[in-house]
RNA sequence: UCCGCAGUAGCUCAACGGUAGAGCAUUCGGCUGUUAACCGAAGGGUUGUAGGUUCGAAUCCUACCUGCGGAGCCA
């Protein structure tokens, strides 16, 4: 018969007896008052236990408790503009599941800590307000991005995660000796299989975790990651572009709509995220980039990949993201169609996000010429029997298709306005990072 | 793999060739409206590891280990 509530609900329960089960976050004391702070997963709540109104042996209890004992607390809640939630809950009775001992406190006390000691207890780290607002985040995006393409016709057929082969070649690849006969590989794209999809289904995506072995060590990478990869039959370059604006645009005004508080948790500057849906996006050639980032001091030369440096350069000069268009084709995958109007640069696009976050999307037109993809195929030595079935494709019924590759915690970093790639998934895997 | 920076109490840091210290956390005491509460006291250390220089090393030198940042590659 109890009344049991989440913190989050407590606004709907003033003036009625909750039962509220959850952890003790932090307690203050004074005397004969004590302010424990509840945690239940939904928030935060004030509570206040006063001596003279509970009996000796709970008032007792309570004051003694250490940090992140579990607890379930009874009281009746109360508008309060002292407590910092704006409700209060008045202590009537206390029952303690665990307390956590004395002699072994729970690690991450209400002081500041490095992010190599966090990393390390990142499965107490979750329990913060801070990594509680940002997977909260997370949820919205990956919620928005499934209805974003559920809305507009996309069918969600997921692609392997053991392949055969590399998708692009240069990337290393996770191996895997258990299938018979040949080695097996952790997917780094669902690309390929996307489009045997597109061709059955019109318009596909898949959402799912992604694997690259590269030696990478910076605020942007993680070897295992999530990506969401729509691929649309009949869809050219400019309506890749569409799609990508269109989306980033719906996944942004999702996040304003429903995730404020925790964007004010994470003390992000939200005028920065409205401006992202003040006007279109910025348009920019590869070739106009090359240009930009030469004037503002760049050593980059025509036919090069953008360094880091160069994407901070690119994205601080707007407040909005860029979609930057045909780069060299030489430094682009092998199934990346080339213009027609100009070989040398390909119909790949990608979303740079703003204010130095850099590439959150990359995508562009495939090649559809079954003549073409084979040369291709000869021209970066990758062998022609592993690429039957994606050869078949042009064979029966080909048709110009385009589609992209989105990194989720990419899009969560920036979103959040985090420096690190790392506190968006729960249990962020790195090169020398496994545990926890 | 390469190039930088850093490892001192459970945590965050100080001491920079001469007795290892503070705040938080923990324990005890005080306080009926606290907001990372506050005030007083106590316990807590093989200074990342192994060598070397020195009368003396947390401090200087060498190697290694670990972490962080960056490059390449990418979402």
């Amino acid at each position: 018969m109890t009344n049991r509530i989440t913190i989050s609900d407590a606004s709907r329960h003033v003036g009625e007896t909750v039962t509220i089960p959850g952890w003790l976050h932090n307690i203050r004391k004074s005397g004969k008052i004590v302010f424990p702070i509840l945690r239940d997963g939904t928030g935060l709540m004030q509570c206040v236990a006063v001596k003279s109104a509970l009996p000796e042996e709970t008032f007792e209890t309570l004051k003694h408790l250490t940090q992140e004992s579990s607890i379930i607390l009874t009281g009746r809640i109360r508008e309060e503009a002292r407590a910092a939630g704006g409700f209060e809950l008045d202590v009537e009775s206390l029952e303690v599941i665990q307390k956590v001992s004395e002699e072994d406190p729970y690690p991450i006390t209400p002081k500041e800590h490095g992010t190599e000691f966090l990393m390390s207890k990142r499965h107490l780290w979750l329990r913060s307000q801070r990594q509680n607002a940002i997977i909260r985040v997370r949820h919205e995006i990956i919620k928005s991005v499934r209805d974003y393409f559920d809305n507009h016709g996309f069918t969600l057929v997921d692609t392997p995660i053991f392949t055969p082969a590399a998708c692009e070649g240069t990337t290393t690849l996770f191996e895997c000796d258990y299938f018979e006969d040949e080695k097996a590989y952790l997917t780094q794209s669902g690309q390929l299989y996307n489009e045997a999809n597109a061709m059955a289904f019109g318009k596909v995506y898949c959402f799912g975790p992604t694997f690259r072995a590269e030696k990478s060590k910076t605020r942007r990478h993680l070897t295992e990651f999530w990506m969401v990869e729509p691929e649309m039959a009949y869809a050219d370059l400019e309506e890749v572009k569409r799609v990508a604006e269109e989306m980033v645009c719906y996944v942004v005004g999702r996040v304003l709509e429903h995730k404020r508080e925790e964007l004010k948790v994470l003390e992000r500057d939200v005028t920065k995220l409205e401006a992202v849906l003040q006007g279109p996006f910025i348009r920019m050639s590869y070739d106009e980039a090359v240009k930009n980032l030469q004037a503002n001091g760049s050593e980059i030369q025509w036919g090069s990949d953008f360094g880091g440096g160069d994407e901070t350069i690119l994205t601080k000069q707007f407040d909005r993201p860029m979609l930057v268009d045909r780069f060299p084709t030489a430094i682009k995958a092998f199934y990346m169609a080339p213009d027609p109007a100009r070989e040398e640069v390909a119909l790949g696009v990608d979303v740079l996000a703003p204010e130095g976050y850099g590439e959150i999307i990359g995508g562009g037109q495939r090649i559809h010429d079954p003549e073409l993809l084979l040369k291709r195929i000869h021209e970066h030595n990758l062998p022609p029997e592993a690429f039957d079935w994606y050869i078949d494709l042009r064979k029966y019924g080909t048709v110009p298709h385009g589609g992209f590759g989105m990194g989720i915690e990419r899009a969560v970093a920036w979103i959040c306005g985090l420096e690190h790639v790392r506190e968006t998934i729960a249990f962020p895997r790195m090169i020398y990072t496994l545990r926890p």
